[in-house]
Formats: C-alpha cells, sequence, structure tokens
DNA sequence: GTCATTATGACAACATACAGTCATAATGAT
DNA sequence: ATCATTATGACTGTATGTTGTCATAATGAC
C-alpha cells in the first residue's frame, strides 16, 4: 500500500475524514436526545426547516432549503403528518403543493427537543470556545463551496 | 416558532449545520470522483481500511476501525469480492474471521482512486490554506470527543 | 388561448446504515 | 478440561437517503 499511503496524511484528507466522524457523531448524539420524544434526527431536522420557514414551505421546498430530494422530506412529512406533528395546509399559491406547518403538538414537541439540543450546544460551544466554533464553520462553509463549484464547472465542461 | 428561534444562531447550531453539508458536499463529490471506476464512496471508504491496514484484518476489526457496525462493511466487502476487487484470505488466528485483502484489481483501482482524490485534495488544500484545514480538523476532532464523552457518561449514569 | 416546459407529489427500486437475533468459533476463568 | 463469556459472520428487519418514472398542476412563450 506504499504507492498510496500519503493520501490519508494529506491535510485535506484528514480534514474530510474529521467531517465523517464528526457528522456520525452529531447524528448518533442527536438521535439520543430526541429518541425519548419519538423523534429521531431525520424528524428533527425536517421539523427545523418547518419551523425556520415558518409554515410557510412546501415539501418541495423544505427540501431544497435543506439540500434533499423531494422525496426524502416527503416520506418524513408524511410520517409526521400521520402522527399529528405536522399537518399539510391549503397554498393559496398552489393547489397541489401543501404548506407543511406544526401542529400544536408538534409546536411543543420541536421546543422541547430544540431545549434539550441548546444544552447540548452550551456544553460544546463552551469546550472548544465561541470563536473557534464559528472560525471552523466558516472554514466548514468555504470547503463547502469550493466543492460545489468544482462540481458545477465539471458539470458544466460535461 | 419565536420561543425557538435561538436555536439556529447558536454557535455550535451553526457548526453542526455546516458539519451536516459539507458531509453531503463530500460524499457527494466522492461518489463523482470514482464512480467512474464502478466505485461509491461507501465502496472507497472500506478500500481505504483495508489499505490502511495492509490487508490484515478481518471485515469485525475493520468495521471498528471506521467507526460502522459489522454488518455494514460485511455487505461492502462480500460486493467487493464478488466483483473481484476484494478477497477474504485464511486468518492464522482465527478459523471463522477471514482477513480482508485487495486482489491485483482491486489494488490498481484504488491507487486510481486515490490519484483522483489527491488532484481535488491538493486544489481544497490550496483553497482553504494547510494551516487552516489542519486547525479546523483538530476543532472538529475535539467537538467529536466532547460528545463521545457526554455520550459515555450519559450511558454510564443509566 | 394554446402548447411546451417546469414544478410538484406519488410510487417503486436501490444503496447505505443501524439494531436485533442466531449459531458457532475463540477466549478466559476456574 | 469445563463452562461461561466474548467475538464473528449470517440473516432479517427497519430507517434514511438517492434515483427514476409517472400524472397532473402551474407557468411562460408565442
Amino acid at each position: 500500500m506504499i504507492i498510496t499511503s500519503d493520501a490519508f496524511a494529506h491535510p485535506a484528507s484528514r480534514l474530510a475524514l474529521e467531517v465523517f466522524r464528526l457528522n456520525g457523531a452529531l447524528i448518533a448524539a442527536g438521535d439520543a436526545l430526541v429518541a425519548p420524544l419519538g423523534l429521531t434526527s431525520a424528524r428533527w431536522q425536517v421539523m427545523g426547516a418547518v419551523a425556520e420557514a415558518c409554515g410557510e414551505l412546501s415539501v418541495a421546498g423544505i427540501a431544497r432549503n435543506m439540500g434533499l430530494v423531494r422525496q426524502s422530506v416527503q416520506r418524513i412529512a408524511d410520517e409526521l403528518a400521520a402522527e399529528g406533528i405536522l399537518r399539510f395546509a391549503p397554498n393559496p399559491h398552489h393547489r397541489r403543493a401543501k404548506l407543511v406547518q406544526f401542529t400544536e403538538r408538534g409546536e411543543a414537541l420541536f421546543a422541547e427537543a430544540c431545549r434539550r439540543w441548546l444544552t447540548l450546544a452550551d456544553a460544546l460551544a463552551a469546550a472548544l470556545g465561541t470563536d473557534d466554533a464559528a472560525r471552523t464553520a466558516e472554514v466548514l462553509r468555504a470547503a463547502r463551496e469550493h466543492l460545489n463549484q468544482a462540481q458545477t464547472r465539471k458539470e458544466e465542461a460535461a
């Protein structure tokens, strides 16, 4: 394996591997956090998008905001609606694309999930230092934009 | 949604969201990179673990190194073996736990995947700055350790 | 107004991951 | 040496996400 061992030591490789590991750790921590509420990380994430949009977005719109495809969000939203956490409200601008909104129960559930997360988030920010957390987030954003641009350039070339 | 809007602005929330986004971007970029070789990010990742272990680990050992469960690695390894990319070699220390190794074709494929990745990795490191990339990786590692410790403490309390 | 294009939701197939269970091999305490 | 414990692989089920396809609603060009 000598010929490829360089690849593991590359700064970008180390960064990518840490991103993968932290992504897994965050999802695991999130699942543990909201499991007692009958939620999962994925459901919580969809609920976060609904909250951010103040109930004024359709499933497709939420998916765009989240960087996922419509179908993934649709399945989660259908489940949450079946459990009385979300509901589909008529959209004055579009007959088919219903607006995804919280029920009262859903809103309370999301508030409780946020409360739990903030406890962990405070501890995490304190451990890392708020400045370091902000700087790190900025580097990650820059890395993502570089990847997206590289992807776009490649697609345009094709 | 007023009561929970704080959660989105929290430094730890911003960091977590960027981790999720970059994780997705990295997987997408990796898939695009190795798709012409008939590989996927998941297959490439397993092959990376095989390379790192120099063919001296079983499926369960690789899973531990990767932070995944045995079953996920087993499925990928079985597929790669069926396609002549990996093979299961007898383990002198364990009759059932075969050693996962590259075939010649697999080794060449992995070398080519690494070559492609290094091109992108160099561009990414140049765009971010090598120092920033290293510092960022360190913060992510610290964040993951904090989460893991919090998780462990919680389990011990239970 | 008509018609091509786009957006949306519904449905199915597949890839990847986790959890649970089982049988058997390996290990360790006695 | 025996037996309980642990490790491993095989199998099943489930959660999450992607892609592809289809029908229909909405939009825009003319």
